[in-house]
DNA sequence: ATGGACAATGTTTTT
DNA sequence: CATTGTCCAT
């Protein structure tokens, strides 16, 4: 009875994954061929269907929304039975092991994990421990290099050296293992590498896991590096149990170490491996499947899969020139206020998006000039404020003295008299006493009793002994207090609204984010500092998203991944965007940004519009550009073209000149009569008098733009506006 | 120690 | 242009 549930409305593929005998599986997933359901169902077949415990099952995601929602729907196919899976992202899971071993690791299991402006300052600790030139040697480049290298594997004694500057890297490197290890800290990338390593090494460890989670699924394969498929093949050591789902054509990481031959490598490793194809596709109309097929067709060395849909045909793919880039915003725009306006369609139906995080600003400020509310998919927006982080960083410290980078963000806030000088003599006596700068300040701070007090001059004394004792307080407060509650009372311990909140706008905005960050806090009753000092590390931009609000989405192509939208607007289609100027001499390179832009159009349902300026404003100076290459790879019977706009705000064009223009309609099916010709002068009620420059039908409207000599360009619908033609 | 003023310098994508 | 670092006056 429940196999009839579990089984229904697969099609044949999808079953065929579902239900294959379990070992290794893989899976290969077009865009939009129902992988998340076929997970899901997998995982709801092997707990009804084979028995398995479900505390024997580990499935990976690439987001925690993702992998939310895939809890959900497992509990809608099974209810409590689904209670006790495993599941998340690689890091998040990472880090539950690692924190359940500590023992057996050269750290301590309430680590903190540094985010990437923790790590920069790291690198440049590590620079500045070995006297090396911050301007010679980028801590960028440098922490670029150490990451490729732990995503590998290679440990700094393992760094292979050719030249001189893999020679600094290599040391570098190492030091900067050492004052990780120090802060009792961890980046992003070793909490796949000591697992990976743990796994590895320890055989007991290995088999440990192995035998816990005996069916094993991965999502989004394709985006593995090395790490991440060093620790799955330990994981699948004993059993083979491994069902994986991906798609080459969508991988988009490798600048993350992320490999897409980890698929040849997985069935090279796993011979015996059963391949699923999925090629139905049940997103999108055959237009837009259309578009992307004759995108990724392109790239050589790739399987070919037969993508098709059932959708139907749909409407053809929209591309728009725009002058530049704020004329993009303003297409983008007028496209959503029309069709939601005249067409049915809601705000939440639309997703922008571009190459770049730069690129949102000019939309965001269209957006708010206009008055229509959007939201921008991105952690960093939030996490990055400073305000967040001070909170974070004294949260932090709390939770782990030891974090050197959180104590100098936090004892000196609001300013207190603690400065370079001050700081620097805590760590040398800290240094000459074998603790961390933490631990000294936790001494100082029993003010009579501590041994160190000697070690410092009156007026230091006391300003250390202050913040030692606040420290030392709220350390002990942390296992007896909610984390917010500590939060509060870290907050009025400090006086940081005051600091903060000075009376301007911005303060207001800022004490008004500390209270957001409060509100997070709030979720977190009855669970320990720790998860939420975790779940802030590891929070995903994709996770940011809300699905609930109603408004447009802003979003890069990278955190598009995975999602869908109705209608999908691509800006920013330029030679030097999309593909990526840095992407240039690397043919490898080139074929990722493909793939990108494969990822992005496939995201869309119904309908697609590509855009780009030709001019894109640079360091504020406007350069002319070229469209990007990758449009020239789509037919032109697939496109439905909007032709150039000349005209300007500023610079109007004469009667004869705007008739003259030859504009194409976007729509073929013209259901209304168009009324508006170019040159027309018509009458508005309150724009006044102007110059119709151009008009066309567009969902059942006539849709013109018309310059009038009061209020400039405008853009109106026929049924809406109350135009009179002139004579 | 602090805060303001100026210069330099840099632009992919993210857990 | 917009952020970040550095220098200088208080």
């Amino acid at each position: 009875m429940r196999s009839v549930e579990i089984t229904k409305g697969l099609n044949r593929q999808q079953l065929q994954a579902v239900t294959a005998e379990s070992g290794p599986i893989l899976v290969l997933a077009g865009p939009g061929s129902g992988k998340t359901r076929v997970l899901t169902h997998r995982i709801a077949y092997l707990i009804g269907m084979y028995g398995v415990r479900s505390y024997h099952i580990l499935a990976v995601t690439f987001t925690n929304k993702a992998a939310r929602e895939m809890e959900n729907r497992v509990q809608d196919l099974l209810g409590e039975q689904a209670q006790g899976l495993t599941l998340g992202t690689f890091h998040a899971i990472c880090a539950r092991i690692l924190r359940r071993e500590a023992e057996h690791l050269p750290f301590d299991s309430n680590f903190v994990i540094f985010d990437s402006d923790d790590q920069l300052s790291l690198v440049r600790h590590a620079l500045d421990d070995l006297n090396l030139d911050e301007k010679r040697n980028r801590p960028q480049a440098i922490h670029a290099a150490i990451s490729n290298a732990k995503n590998e594997l290679l440990l700094p004694d393992d760094f292979p050296v050719q030249t001189y500057r893999d020679e600094v890297t290599r040391r570098v490197y190492s030091r900067y293992q050492q004052l990780l290890l120090a802060n009792n800290a961890l980046d992003f990338d070793d909490l796949l590498l000591w697992t990976a390593l743990l796994l590895e090494d320890q055989p007991s460890a290995r088999e440990k896991y192995a035998r816990r989670y005996q069916q094993v699924l991965v999502d989004e394969f394709q985006d593995t590096n090395m790490a991440q498929y060093s620790l799955l093949k330990h994981l699948a050591s004993f059993h083979s149990n491994i069902f994986v789902v991906g798609d080459t054509d969508q991988s988009i990481y490798r600048w993350r170490g992320a490999d897409y031959r980890n698929i040849t490598r997985f069935e090279e490793d796993f011979p015996t491996t059963q391949v699923v194809l999925l090629e139905q596709n049940y997103r999108s109309t055959q237009a837009i499947l259309d578009v992307a097929m004759a995108v990724i067709d392109r790239n050589p060395y790739r399987v070919r899969k037969r993508l098709f849909t059932e959708r139907g045909a749909g409407q053809k793919a929209v591309l728009y020139e725009a002058e530049d880039d704020l004329h993009e915003a303003s297409f983008i725009i007028d496209t959503i206020s029309t069709l939601t306006r005249n067409n049915g369609l809601q705000p939440g139906n639309f997703a922008v998006m571009y190459r770049t995080n730069a690129q949102s600003r000019v939309l965001e400020e269209a957006f708010l000039r206009a008055n229509l509310p959007y939201k921008l998919v991105g952690a960093q927006r939030f996490y990055g404020r400073r305000e967040i982080k001070d909170i974070i960083a004294f949260l932090r410290l709390t939770h782990n003295p030891s974090d050197e980078i959180s104590l100098i963000r936090a004892i000196n806030l609001p300013p207190r008299g603690i400065g370079d000088k001050t700081i620097l003599q805590l760590r040398t006596q800290a240094g000459k006493a074998g603790l961390s700068p933490g631990e000294m300040l936790l001494d100082l701070g029993r003010g009579e009793d501590s041994r160190y007090r000697v070690a410092f001059s009156g007026r230091v004394l006391s300003l250390l002994a202050h913040f030692g004792r606040l420290l030392a307080t709220w350390h002990v407060m942390k296992s007896e207090l909610s984390t917010l509650l500590l939060m509060d009372r870290i907050l009025g311990d400090v006086g940081y609204r005051d600091y903060i909140d000075d009376g301007t706008e911005e303060g207001n905005d800022r004490w008004e984010n500390v209270m957001e960050l409060r509100r997070l806090a709030s979720q977190y009753q009855g669970r320990a500092l720790s998860e939420f000092l975790e779940d802030i590390a590891l929070v995903s931009d994709q996770d940011t998203l809300d699905t609930n609000a109603n408004v447009p989405t802003l979003l890069t192509l990278h955190a598009a991944k995975g999602l869908e939208f109705p209608i999908v607007m691509i800006v920013g289609l330029v030679d030097g965007l999309l593909p990526h100027i840095r992407s240039f001499d690397e043919p490898e390179a080139m074929q990722e940004e493909r793939r990108l832009f494969y990822v992005g159009i496939t995201r869309a349902k119904d309908r697609l519009y590509l855009v780009y300026p030709q001019n894109r404003s640079t360091f504020g100076h406007p350069e002319a550009c070229d469209p990007s290459r990758f449009l020239e790879d789509i037919p032109a019977q697939l496109l439905s073209e909007v032709r150039p706009k000349v005209i300007r705000r500023d610079s109007p064009l004469k009667a004869d000149q705007a008739a003259s223009l030859n504009w194409r309609t976007a729509s073929a099916s013209q259901t209304v009569q168009q009324r508006f010709r170019a040159g027309m002068r018509v009458q508005h009620p309150t724009f006044g008098e102007g110059i119709i420059l151009n008009s066309r039908i567009q969902d059942d409207d006539e849709i013109v733009d018309i310059f009038f000599e009061d209020a400039g360009l405008k853009k109106l619908a026929v049924a809406l506006a109350r135009l009179n033609i002139l004579p």
